[in-house]
DNA sequence: TATGAATGAGTATTCATTCAT
DNA sequence: AATGAATGAATACTCATTCAT
């Protein structure tokens, strides 16, 4: 039978229990956030709700898995454009640069997402999810820096896993930082991008 | 009335409150532990737990708290031992490598503090707590550094704030990956160690 | 403005429903059953059941209602071949000696007419439906047993009324027993026929 | 440690809790009744109900356990005081004639009992609760008709087993038929009795 | 002080029923 | 008439905290 609703009208009634989720998990946390809030953020029924997510939980999967897939979306759309594999880690470091991460909803997203990935550490099914996000993420510098070092624009000498883990360590390390009000987020951020380029660049 | 019990017993029954409710948290994390889980892993009953605690949370509080301040004895005990700056931040980064930050339980202590960290970015009162935290740690490498300034064994033109939150970025960003099973946390530590002192290094 | 559909379509539709009713009641009873279940099962959606039905219940009561007038008419059908009260009442034993009460099918309708009955226990309005039931299948052996005694086949000193009631009895009492797996079920009830057409027997 | 309460105190508690429920069952069905109808009718809170019992059903499932003791006990002492087969049978019958089944709350009781048996027929753990009641049931009668047997009381011909059963479908289909406001129970009952007895005995 | 029983507010989830398309 | 999305009342169960003994 034909469905009753456009397939696009439930794409947005979805993504706006999303979008009304990830502010709510932002704001209180998951564990705080009652599927009542979400509803009443987003103004669709409790029971509504549950028709498009299984569970409170499934939404927060969702929500990973989708910040997961725009970002690959975003990195292969962007990358398409670079040639040059320091460019390219240029642009990844740029796109740390260019978010203001002190606003609160920039906060609270990466609060919701890092305490994700720790309430994953406790399930063996989530598990998988962060390690997938996870060698994802470290596989797209891994593969860039390999690149950079076959077209010689890369020092061949450096141990990419290492390198690749050091991109992501620095990330982590100044979004962490964020929670500290005074913490010179550009400043730190700036000089690391700067030094860990110096570092790589064939010499 | 003078006291039935010493102040000694209750010491060490408090103590081992907090120790079970960190085991507790580390497992399962602090929504999740119940105070019957705290009183069924430390043998104390659920009533006693709260002559010693006013809340949960006052256990999670506490358990934050005097790990700040048995971080803050043993680094102050240990830099009494050691002479020049260079030396007490090598032992600075030589505490993180010196644990096993894979082993279960380590791990588990691990996501507790972040989370709690997480946690208290939510409350005022709380987040009190964190910045102090955050400005302790942060004054301690400060001030080694211009102490390091003062004797020359350090760059007069490094930023000293800067390089001070260098440091804690690098330790939470490695942290914060070893919830990746292989991540090379002593390698990648090792390096991002001798780059920092080299770095600071009077020329 | 005429109908669309055929009165005979709307038939089976209705009857579809009862029929996948009837079947999730018995596995899973009335309760447990969702109004989803109903439609699933017989294809019609869930909105669709709505106008054929009031209610959930609606749908229960239909189904009793229906079968106490299939079974009207097939015992009146039947009847109308047999002379005798004697063959009237034996046959309304082999009713229940054909049927093969421990198939899965079978052994669920049972239940789930026991069980709306009780059901109906509790309510005034439908306390009158299995009221009705009762003695419309009360009177059937009632009648025929005056029957017989008028035409000299039935002892006229036994108690009409005691005697339609011990009938109903034996039913409700070996039907309930089929719960247990290993119940002589044609056994009994072979015996507790020969035993009671032999008792009303005119001396 | 020494326990808080008395341990009479916790079974005083415990039975007040299981005959709220039954009045709450036997009123409103086992489904139709909330956590909260018990906890209002015995005066206890709902979490304490949760202290005594894990969960709705399990309040149900001692319901019946506890019946099933408490009958057990009262047959096995009352059995004792009898000599002969017959009196003891004789007996099982009086039990059923000298309650008055038409008392509401007795009516419920009834109701409850069976449909705790036929909710039992869905669920495999339960069932087995139900057979070894009703082989329980069973063999009191089976036992007694084989030491009737012996001792030359009793028919030597007759199927000791089929009798056994003959017994239970009497009473249960008695039992159902109180749903019924007219049913003549005592006369049925007494007349069933009487024909029972009389068969079984020797000849 | 220690205990563990009592409390009840808090919440995820289900599902009969309604209703817009 | 048919569909299935929307609704929200209803409910079992949990658990931090209190309190009588």
């Amino acid at each position: 039978m034909a469905p009753i609703v456009s397939k696009d009208y439930k794409e947005r009634r979805k993504s706006s229990i999303l979008s009304s989720a990830l502010e709510c998990f932002a704001q209180k946390g998951f564990v705080a956030t009652t599927v009542d809030d979400i509803g009443a953020h987003s103004g669709i029924s409790k029971g509504s709700i549950y028709n498009y997510f299984e569970s409170k939980e499934a939404i927060y999967f969702e929500l990973l898995n989708t910040a997961t897939e725009r970002d690959k979306e975003n990195i292969t759309k962007n990358f398409s454009t670079l040639r040059s594999s320091l460019s390219k880690l240029s642009y990844m470091f740029d796109v740390f640069l260019t978010l203001d991460p002190f606003n609160p909803k920039r906060l609270g997203t990466t609060v919701v997402f890092y305490e994700f990935t720790f309430h994953c550490t406790r399930s063996e099914k989530l598990l998988d999810l962060v390690t997938k996000r996870g060698n994802f993420l470290l596989n797209i510098i891994k593969e860039t820096l390999e690149e950079g070092q076959e077209s010689g624009e890369i020092d061949k000498n450096i141990d990419v896993n290492l390198y690749a883990h050091r991109f992501w360590l620095i990330i982590d390390g100044v979004s962490l930082q964020t929670i500290h009000k005074d913490f010179p987020y550009y400043d730190v951020l700036r000089e690391m991008k700067e030094m860990y380029l110096e570092e790589i660049k064939a010499k």
